[in-house]
DNA sequence: AGCTGTGATGTTATACTATTACAAGGCCTC
DNA sequence: GAGGCCTTGTAATAGTATAACATCACAGCT
């Protein structure tokens, strides 16, 4: 069951703050390190619900007085996706947090096309695939589940 | 209903034919050109199902007397993506000869990580997916759907 | 024939995305 | 305080993709 619809207005703030409680506690849970820039990084990714290409993060985090070149970023983010905080969108090279961190999923997308806005949505590439698979001796280590089109925000108001 | 395996060993001579032979048939149908180097592009995608990248086709085309800038290859690509004689891979930035050329589908692919070889199953984005978009109010417009894994050939063969 | 519109190809230049390799620092344990 | 390990930083380069412009071929028209 979903948490809430993230294209739907909602207290942003406390979203923010949850993701970052829930990473803090993951980190030290797995003894890995939520060091500074990652972090900020994080913080960045949460700022929105769109996904950010590595290079918009990088020229944020480097006005924050971190390093700016290209692998300061893609290590934080890298770390993030490791990490379950954050994902990749293939589609688009780039990358938004993750709306239920802490908790293993197989994650699809939907993705507006007008404003950006990416949705997580919780289970999705599900049966048919895995049908198709078995059937053809497939075995699948990971999926990308990607859909683009019009958020209810963006979608021409009326028809008649 | 599916083809073939894709996966399995096959009369790829006929695969390739038949899929140019389609692949002329619908040019003409709707009145586009299925130019020399578009064609040529079709037929090194389909020597094998593996998906190439932009730069890898343009050497070929390059080496067969035809430009050897990137948008040669970008263009020839695209149209026939357009077209539906070829597929995007978005996790591998690549490109895929169809399988099901000429019939307008929503494509969904089995990425082998060690052979590279690409298979395509006919459905399966699916109810999952779908299901959520229609709750949330999302309307999809077009898919990725992509799975990683092991094709049966790359296998560990036995666990015992 | 000559004109014109359209679509295809080619090239230049540049933008965007991502990684490899190496240097330096912190911190922990022994 | 020496050796390991992890993290950050930088330099250099590799890989992917597009915008902008010039040219050519051809169809349709006069």
């Amino acid at each position: 069951m979903p948490h809430h619809a993230d294209f739907a207005p909602h207290d942003h703030a406390s979203c923010v703050s949850t993701a970052l409680r829930i990473a803090d506690a993951a980190c030290a849970a797995r003894g890995v390190q939520l060091t500074p820039v990652r972090r900020r990084t994080l913080e960045i990714l949460l700022e929105n619900h769109a996904a950010m290409g590595a290079y918009d993060v990088l020229a944020r985090l480097a006005t924050d007085g971190f390093g700016a070149k290209p692998p300061v970023a893609y290590r934080a983010l890298n770390f993030l996706v490791d990490q379950g905080f954050a994902h990749r969108i293939e589609r688009l090279n780039a990358f938004v947090a993750c709306a239920l961190p802490g908790v293993a999923h197989d994650p699809a997308f939907m993705i507006c096309r007008t404003c950006g806005t990416v949705a997580e949505a919780d289970n999705a590439p599900g049966v048919g695939l895995r049908k198709s698979a078995a059937s053809a001796g497939f075995r699948i280590e990971q999926t990308v589940v990607e859909a683009q089109g019009l958020c209810p925000a963006c979608q021409p108001e009326a028809a008649p």
